[in-house]
DNA sequence: GTCTATAATTCGATAGAC
DNA sequence: GTCTATCGAATTATAGAC
C-alpha cells in the first residue's frame, strides 16, 4: 500500500456490501421492486445508511451499474474469427456479472439505465468495432446490428429465460451467433 | 348485427378506451409506474371503474396484454425466402401496436409478463416453424434464436432506442437481418 | 458512524351513497 | 353504472439522538 493510495477506511467494505447487494436486487427485482430496505437488510445494514452513503436511491443505481464490457482489441484478433471471439466474450463477460441483467430490467422503468445501455453500446462497442478498420460511414450501423443480437440474447436468456434459449451450452451459442455477428462486422447486408 | 351475437352494451366503448389507455402506459412506463389513476385519467374515467370491469391491476394487465404474432403460414412461403419474410412480417406486426412494447417492458418486474413473452415465442413461434418441417428435434432450438434476434431487434429498437438501430429504415432492417433468420431457420451452426 | 422515529407521498383496493 | 371518500400498506427521504 503506497503513500498515494488512499488509506482504506473501515467503511469501504460497507459500501462494497452495499453495492453488492444492490446489484443483486436490481438484477432480480427490477428498478422500481428494488427496495432501498431490503437492500439494506440483504447487506446486514440499516436503510439509512445507503442514503449517507449514496444519497438517494439513483445515486445507489448509479453506482452499482457500472459496467464495462472490457472488450478485447479487436485488431490484436484475426478477421474471419471476430464474430467467434466476440460472442465468447460477451457470454463469458455476463454470465457470472449480474450488473449488465440488472441494467437490462431497469431499462424498462428507468431513463437513466436505458442512457447507459446506449453509452455502452454505442460508445465502447462502436470504439472497438472501428478498432479493425471497416470504412467509418458503416462503423455505428454494423454496432448497433451487433447490439441487437447481443442484447437479444442476454434478454431472452436471462430476462425471459425462454427455455431453449437457457438450455444452450455457450459452446452452442457461439456456434449459431458467430456466423451473425461475423456478417454484421465484415459483411454487407443480403449476401 | 345477428340474434346471436352479444348485444353491444354501453360499456363497451369504456372498456376498449381503458384498454387502450392501458397499453400506453404499460408500454410507456412499464408495469410498476403505469398506475390505475394515471390510465383512468387518460381513459376519462374514474379509477373505481377500471378495479370494477377487471378486477385488479394484474386483471388488467391480463387483458390489455393480449398478442397474437398473427404469424402467416410458413409452409406457403418459398423455403429460401423464409428469413426475408419473417422479418418484415414483425416489423409490420409490431410497427404501430404497442402491446409487444408494453409486454417487453412490464417483462422485467411482471412474472406473468415475461411468462406471455415465453408463450408467444414457445409455442407460436414453435408452431409455425413447426409447419415448414424441419426436424422435429430442432425445431424448439431454431425458434429459440430467432426469438434471440427479434426480441433484439425490438428491445434496442423500441426500449433501449439505440441511436443506429432506430435510424434504420424497415427495408434495411430486413436486408441484413433476413439471412440471420434464413440460417436459424435452415441453415447448421457454424456452416 | 449508526440507528430511531417519522414526515410526506403514493398506490391498490374497498365500502357505500346515489 | 358512476362517483366520493377513505383505508391500509409501502415507499423514499429527512431530522436528530446517541
Amino acid at each position: 500500500m503506497t503513500a498515494a493510495a488512499p488509506r482504506a477506511r473501515r467503511s469501504d467494505a460497507t459500501r462494497a456490501a452495499i453495492l453488492r447487494a444492490a446489484r443483486e436486487r436490481f438484477a432480480a427485482d427490477g428498478y422500481d421492486r428494488a427496495t432501498i430496505r431490503a437492500i439494506a437488510a440483504d447487506a446486514r445494514i440499516d436503510p439509512s445508511m445507503v442514503m449517507r452513503y449514496y444519497g438517494s436511491k439513483e445515486g445507489l443505481f448509479a453506482a452499482a451499474a457500472e459496467f464495462d464490457l472490457r472488450l478485447p482489441d479487436l485488431a490484436d484478433v484475426s478477421p474471419e474469427r471476430l464474430g467467434e471471439i466476440l460472442v465468447r466474450h460477451f457470454l463469458d463477460r455476463w454470465e457470472g456479472d449480474e450488473t449488465l441483467a440488472a441494467l437490462l430490467r431497469a431499462a424498462s422503468t428507468n431513463p437513466g439505465a436505458a442512457e447507459r445501455i446506449r453509452d455502452i453500446f454505442a460508445s465502447q462497442l462502436t470504439d472497438a468495432v472501428a478498432r479493425f478498420g471497416t470504412d467509418p460511414a458503416s462503423t455505428a450501423r454494423r454496432a448497433g446490428l451487433v447490439a441487437t443480437q447481443t442484447l437479444g440474447l442476454a434478454f431472452t436468456r436471462y430476462i425471459v429465460r425462454l427455455p431453449p434459449v437457457v438450455d444452450m451450452t455457450p459452446d452452442e451459442l457461439v456456434a449459431w451467433l458467430a456466423p451473425t455477428l461475423q456478417r454484421y462486422l465484415t459483411g454487407r447486408p443480403r449476401e
